[in-house]
DNA sequence: CGCTCATGCACACGA
DNA sequence: CGTGTGCATGAGCGT
């Protein structure tokens, strides 16, 4: 099928709508056959999704990006895979949508060419069918765009903004698995027809609709026979219309038909986006039965489609708001106002082959971060050939701004939503890692996407929350709502809002507290749409860019873990904000959480090679890039007494036994951390005290390093292995309490026992997280 | 009851 | 005597 499709192309106005492939699954189209052919073209773009929205069309979710045209496509009429137009809150997010080919198409002036004579002719023959019943934009508007946020909003993202896209791109990714190209593709053809239906100005053209598939599906195209096939069929026409003519009821007639019902509704334009792709085409009607019958079947679905597209557009013109994000979200919600709720379901279902686990657009859970599909036998969305590929994607960790860990600055800056980084204490050692960001790696807690904290192998869906004492701080890439989101319709449009409102509290607050870093860190961690999409798809996979899991779950504490983004890093300083936070954001821990030797911890320099040593001096002249590979290995809340003059911090064992050297002897072994802020390395010893029957674990010779960063009882400190180097790398976050007491009065009690330590927690979202450790006020330093 | 871990404290060592 | 080292104790928590 490859290299086989007809790219028919129709002249695209603004914006393509995008079938989604759900009306294929309907059809018994498997979308993922569809998507193999199709990687190299989308032919059909849809805007609405609402065309899912009838019992014949299970709604879709909406793919902001679901149209298959790879920006690869030969295609003549190139479709932009990335940006957004502005005016188009609702088309694709560029930025995720690198990998999903955004179909928002301007029309190249070739196509734009064409189109104008097309939509001249279109004019003249069907003059009641005019532009002016339909606003293009504003249909194109609709749906599909659950990722509002064009990212080349210039001037940066804001947390919004961020937010709606990666919330956007969230849901992309599990909808990965319904090839939306395929199904564009084969509205496509329809749509072509029905141009060519509309030149011919007669009802022969609904007659070449036929023909046109016909030929569409014999015909092999590469993209630069698309055009070709246009006029083969119009030379078949006359055989075609013979056939037709056998049967009165033939599509010509169906298309007549609903071309009089809505020519009021529906314009040129609509149904010039509609591209469907040949093979996809086929492979409807085939398991319609096949034969002309078939076709018309289907182009009658297709139609319906445009019918109810068109409509939802109108729906969603009438929604204005100034936010543009409100907008773009809320259409992104459309899904779950989905009429037909069950629709969804059956699509889903439709495609067996598909592992649904989670709706389209609903984001993905943390652990599945990573829709590898070699992993996870997700559909991968088709990576615009610039993009990198999906696996090798950092999940989304959360919309941070910056990295809470002081990562440097970061092209990347989530939404703070995901920022939030809770203390929870009173519960288990970490099972997962702290920063169970994973999932919303694309939220990144780290800019770049480097940090990405891997929850640990054996929990890869961890993060739900963090309670135990060495957990405290995690960062809820997702906050509850946005969970519930990922649950399932039940997730809704109240959890939307409230997320929504809780986002708006967020950005505001932090713009306000603003401490510059942080808005600095903002800017400079404008996403770019490699790294967005990296974050998208990142997840647990075996790939080391791949960051772990999102903790879904929210987080009941009232600690956030404000992460100073990329400053954090940088400077190692960390700012743990409060309630502003909802939700904390742990970074997302590596799921490959090998464990460095300890001689390899030991000899890592000595073990560089040149490149590496030059790759990473590279690396650390970007910035954060270096961190890419970093593993997320524990974190621990210090106290009094590691702070002090003792200079050893006494490590959580369980975490210690799990991602640091195994000790034989109680001396331990030395080791070298290096610093992320700083990049100084510190030499430590990392040995373990024989306890009763147990052992404590200590990180000794940390003085230094406690006083170099300044850090005081309450902090915390992070450590990572840079899987690249073999190196350890260390972190030291500050935290400050606010309120009349500093935080240097502020002598802990016992009962803070558990919020010192944290690690990443796998799954304690069960575990009640002592809300206890979250009491105390933190503000940014 | 067992485990983890914060920290108290004894001891050793050196100034 | 001050400091560092290492062990022991026991609070807090989970089971």
């Amino acid at each position: 099928m490859k290299g086989e499709q007809v790219q028919v192309q129709v002249p695209v106005h603004h914006q393509h709508q995008d079938l989604h492939a759900g009306d294929l699954d309907t059809l018994g189209v498997d979308p993922r056959e569809m998507w193999l052919d199709d990687d190299q073209e989308t032919t059909l773009y849809v805007n609405d999704p609402s065309i899912f929205y009838n019992d014949k069309f299970p709604p879709l979710p909406d793919f902001p990006c679901m149209s298959s045209s790879s920006s690869s496509s030969s295609t003549p009429a190139p479709v932009k895979t990335v940006t957004c137009s502005s005016s188009s809150p609702s088309v694709s997010s560029s930025s995720s949508a690198a990998s999903w080919a955004v179909l928002k198409s301007d029309a190249e002036p070739e196509d734009g060419e064409r189109k104008q004579q097309q939509h001249n002719s279109y004019h003249h023959q069907y003059s009641q069918i005019d532009d002016q019943t339909v606003d293009a934009h504003a249909l194109s508007s609709t749906v599909s765009m659950e990722i509002s946020q064009p990212l080349d909003l210039s001037g940066g993202i804001d947390c919004m903004d961020e937010m709606g896209t990666f919330g956007y791109m969230d849901l992309f990714e599990s909808n990965e698995c319904f090839d939306p190209s395929s199904i564009f593709q084969s509205d496509s053809l329809f749509m072509e027809q029905f141009q060519q239906d509309q030149d011919n100005q007669h009802l022969a053209m609904a007659h070449q609709l036929q023909d046109h598939h016909e030929i569409d599906t014999t015909i092999q195209s590469n993209p630069q026979q698309q055009k070709q096939v246009v006029g083969q069929d119009e030379e078949n026409t006359n055989k075609d219309q013979s056939n037709d003519k056998k049967d009165p009821d033939d599509m010509a007639m169906v298309f007549l038909e609903w071309l009089r019902s809505n020519r009021e509704t529906v314009s040129a334009e609509d149904l010039r986006s509609v591209k469907i792709k040949k093979s996809t085409i086929e492979c409807a009607a085939r398991r319609l039965g096949g034969g002309k019958e078939a076709m018309k079947q289907l182009l009658k679905l297709v139609l319906e489609w445009v019918q109810t597209n068109h409509l939802q557009k109108r729906r969603s013109n009438s929604i204005t708001t100034k936010d543009s994000n409100l907008i773009a979200q809320q259409q992104y919600q459309d899904p779950y106002q989905n009429p037909n709720p069950n629709s969804i379901p059956r699509v889903l279902e439709s495609n067996p082959s598909c592992n649904f686990t989670q709706r389209p657009w609903m984001a993905p859970p943390p652990h599945a971060a990573a829709y590898d599909p070699a992993a996870g036998g997700l559909l991968v969305p088709i990576p615009p050939p610039a993009s990198p590929p999906p696996a090798a994607y950092p999940s989304m960790m959360g919309y941070m701004t910056a990295d809470p860990f002081g990562n440097g600055p970061s092209s990347y800056q989530p939404s703070p939503e995901y920022h939030h980084h809770m203390i929870d204490s009173g519960q288990p050692s970490w099972q997962s890692s702290p920063f169970g960001m994973v999932g919303t790696a694309p939220y990144g807690s780290f800019p770049d996407n480097s940090i990405h904290l891997a929850p640990p192998q054996h929990h890869p869906q961890a993060f739900a929350g963090y309670s135990s004492q060495y957990q405290p701080y995690q960062y809820f890439p997702g906050n509850g709502e946005r969970q519930l989101m990922r649950l399932g319709p039940s997730a809704t449009k109240e959890a939307r809002k409230k997320r929504m409102a809780r986002q708006r509290r967020l950005v505001s607050h932090h713009r306000h507290h603003g401490h510059q870093q942080n808005s600095q860190q903002l800017n400079n961690e404008m996403p770019d749409h490699n790294y967005l999409q990296q974050t998208r798809f990142v997840g647990n996979t075996t790939d080391l860019n791949c960051t772990g899991a999102v903790p879904l779950q929210p987080n009941p504490g009232n600690w956030f873990y404000w992460p100073t983004a990329t400053a954090a890093l940088s400077s190692s300083a960390v700012t743990m904000m409060p309630s502003i936070m909802p939700e904390a954001a742990p970074l997302p821990p590596v799921q490959q959480m090998d464990r460095p030797a300890s001689n390899q911890a030991q000899n890592y320099n000595q073990g560089r090679s040149a490149a590496q040593e030059r790759q990473e001096r590279q690396e650390r002249r970007q910035g954060w890039k270096s961190e890419k590979n970093l593993k997320f290995l524990l974190q621990k809340v210090l106290k009094q007494s590691d702070v002090g003059s003792l200079g050893r911090i006494v490590l959580p064992k369980k975490e210690a036994e799990t991602h640091l050297p195994e000790l034989d002897a109680r001396d331990g072994i030395s080791i070298a951390m290096e610093d992320i802020g700083t990049s100084r390395v510190w030499n430590m010893r990392y040995r373990y005290w024989p306890n009763n029957k147990s052992r404590m674990y200590l990180l000794e010779n940390t003085g230094d390093f406690v006083r170099a960063n300044g850090l005081q009882e309450g902090d915390f400190i992070v450590i990572y292995s840079d899987v690249k180097c073999n190196k350890y790398m260390i972190r030291g976050v500050k935290v400050r309490q606010e309120g009349p007491k500093s935080e240097g009065n502020k002598r802990p009690g016992k009962t803070q026992r558990n919020q010192h330590a944290s690690t990443p927690a796998v799954n304690n979202g069960s575990s009640p997280s002592s809300a206890t450790t979250a009491h105390k006020k933190i503000t940014v330093k």
